[in-house]
DNA sequence: GTATTTGCAAATGATTTGCAGTGCT
DNA sequence: AGCACTGCAAATCATTTGCAAATAC
């Protein structure tokens, strides 16, 4: 369990009921949309409006607590900052998943932007498909 | 040079001057959004609307003869389906460049979502961070 | 107490849609 | 000739902005 006041002070936020719920749904659900997290913070927090969740998606990522997954054909969805990892993304039914970066990977990354004199800052890998569970309803 | 009245008939539309101007524009840069494409394809075709475009990219899209490449904290680019490749982001200047796929990296995704049971359709590695020619201009 | 943040409502911007006319095959 | 495509204008949807009231520290 993260604390989201400790979170928002460290990266020069103020600690509102607003930000530390925005934290707490995208946080229990991984990745979520604009109108995911409105749509769930709005069950606890009837009053909040989505001007405030769009202020605060694009303050939290540039004090970099929230990253934007940007989704080919899709909406964006934000997660929150954690360590680089891979996106299985279904294109059926929307959901993403995390897994973790395999190291050899990186490391050829590493090699490649070297080679180009490319400054390299971020990493996003997006593996998209049918996941399992939707596997599974196709066939019937 | 593609012959894109080919390409379109071959995936059952038609070669209208609109689309092959398209095509040939985005061919020609690589990578564009949706202004971008309206901003050159207008400069040889003046009367063509945005809606031509918007509509076209979308079709374009379902017969798969173009991808969208989503950008974090962007909005999407448009490129030519081609093989599997990298893109080498670069978050001053935006220019986007392909850069072969590594083969080790391919092999390791493919483990990675057989292990999973996942089905995998496609990849999309963007790698972001500051090209050559802009980290000379931050220099001066 | 003060500076920041919120929520509302209005403004802007991007994308989509309907339809009459045009053009590809 | 016939259906698909285009261009326009209007409609819709997403996001941003300005400002007065509320809140964190």
């Amino acid at each position: 369990m993260i604390d989201y006041a400790i979170l928002l002070k460290e990266n020069g936020l103020k600690a509102t009921f607003q930000r530390m719920n925005i934290l707490d749904v995208v946080e229990k659900s991984g990745h979520m949309s604009v109108e995911d997290i409105y749509d769930e913070v709005t069950k606890v927090h009837p009053s909040l409006s989505l001007a405030t969740i769009y202020k605060n998606i694009i303050l939290m990522m540039e004090k970099g607590v929230l990253v934007e997954v940007p989704i080919a054909g899709k909406k964006p969805k934000y997660e929150l900052s954690k360590t680089d990892h891979i996106h299985l993304i279904c294109t059926e039914c929307g959901d993403v998943e995390d897994k973790p970066c395999v190291k050899e990977t990186d490391k050829l990354f590493h090699e490649l932007t070297e080679k180009e004199h490319f400054e390299l800052n971020m990493r996003q890998v997006n593996l998209y498909g049918v996941c399992k569970s939707c596997q599974v309803q196709e066939a019937s």
